[in-house]
DNA sequence: ATTTGCTCAGCTC
DNA sequence: GAGCTGAGCAAAT
C-alpha cells in the first residue's frame, strides 16, 4: 500500500531517483481500459503536471510502464514518444477506451488518487 | 477555438 | 551559470 501526502512535496526532497520510482508507479497502477491525467498524479506526488510528462517522456521502459494510459487534463490524449499520438489513441482503444474525435470519453478517465485507497 | 503566462527538470552552450 | 525546450495547466480572449 502506497501512502503519500500530496501538500507536504515529499518527494521534491526525496530526490530524483524517488520520483522516477513514483511516478513509474503510480502510472502502472492505472487499470486498463481506464486512463487518468498528468494532473491527478501531480498532484498526489506533489510536484508540478509538467514534471509528470518530463519523467514519462524520459521513461526508458516504454513497454513496462503504461505511459499511453496518461493523457491531459482536457481529455486531449496529450504526447507519446514512442509512436506518436496516433499509436497511443489505438492503444487506448484497444483497451476499451472510447475515443470521442481527439478527445477521451470522460467516463473513463479516473483519478489516480482513488486507487490508493484500497 | 486560440493565445498568454506560469511552471520546472533536463539538455546545450 | 544562463538560456532554451518540452508528453501540461488555467485563465483570458
Amino acid at each position: 500500500m502506497l501512502v503519500l501526502e500530496p501538500d507536504k512535496g515529499i518527494l521534491r526532497k526525496a530526490g530524483k531517483k524517488e520520483l522516477y520510482e513514483a511516478v513509474y508507479l503510480l502510472t502502472m497502477l492505472i487499470p486498463i481500459g481506464k486512463v487518468t491525467t498528468y494532473k491527478s498524479i501531480a498532484k498526489i506526488l506533489g510536484i508540478h503536471p509538467r514534471t509528470v510528462g518530463i519523467v514519462l517522456k524520459k521513461n526508458s521502459k516504454p513497454i513496462i510502464v503504461p505511459c499511453h494510459r496518461v493523457i491531459s487534463s482536457n481529455g486531449s490524449i496529450g504526447g507519446y514518444s514512442w509512436g506518436g499520438k496516433n499509436v497511443k489513441k489505438k492503444l487506448l482503444e484497444i483497451e476499451g477506451v472510447r475515443i470521442i474525435g481527439e478527445k477521451v470519453d470522460p467516463e473513463y478517465i479516473i483519478d489516480i488518487g482513488e486507487q490508493l485507497i484500497s
